[in-house]
DNA sequence: CACATACATAAGTGTGTGCTTATGTATCTG
DNA sequence: CAGATACATAAGCACACACTTATGTATGTG
């Protein structure tokens, strides 16, 4: 089940790290180690769970593989999320003021 | 880390059942329980997750206790969903008319 | 008060998960 | 072609996790 590889990827704090770190830009796998205290398998490890959950997608680019996120995971968060965005109603307006804003 | 514990509480299909469950109304833990195949020790340590996650909070009635969905922990989601909101934007037109319905 | 009911907690067990070290594979460079 | 670089995969290990059975605790009922 798709939804299920989702939520069990982001259930480990690195690999939102190494997510929230691409979403700044995609990168290739030895730029996202930078700074991040993780070895080379384990970051290659945590990037083919990622991949398998559909919230991030690979490029090659001669040696390197470059890698971005790809919205698909995080339109199942999305769609999950949003069938029970009737429990907080206060939130609504904030969010549609945020939608207004990206309204180009 | 409260975002932690929100993601790893629903890294478990069968707490998002549980919790699929109460988000279409309170019920007590044995009402829960009704068709899905679990013993009483494990929906009680699945809902403690969810309490400490803030999905879901108790009210205790006499012998019974009540369940609900709480919305701090749906809340936690959708913050951190909405810092990436930039990588699905084929979406946000449809996320605004289902706003927009909300407006009664 | 004795007992039943509703739920929580404790302790033990098999399996999954995230790491490690070691090695494999693909691409570039001399 | 030989070597270096970038990354993936394999195997093993310590720990977390979801379950089980057993027991504890709180509330209601006769």
């Amino acid at each position: 089940m798709a939804e299920n590889d989702v939520f069990r990827a982001l259930a480990d704090p690195t690999r939102r790290a190494i997510f929230e770190k691409l979403a700044s830009g995609g990168m290739n796998a030895s730029a996202l180690r930078q700074g991040m205290e993780i070895s080379q398998p384990a970051m290659s490890q945590h990037l083919a769970v990622l991949r398998k959950a559909r919230l991030v997608r690979e490029e090659r680019q001669g040696r390197f593989v470059n890698y971005e996120v790809d919205p698909d995971g995080l339109a199942l968060i999305a769609g999950w999320l949003a069938k029970y965005r009737a429990y907080w109603p206060a939130r609504v307006e904030a969010l549609k003021d945020l939608l207004k804003d990206m309204d180009q």
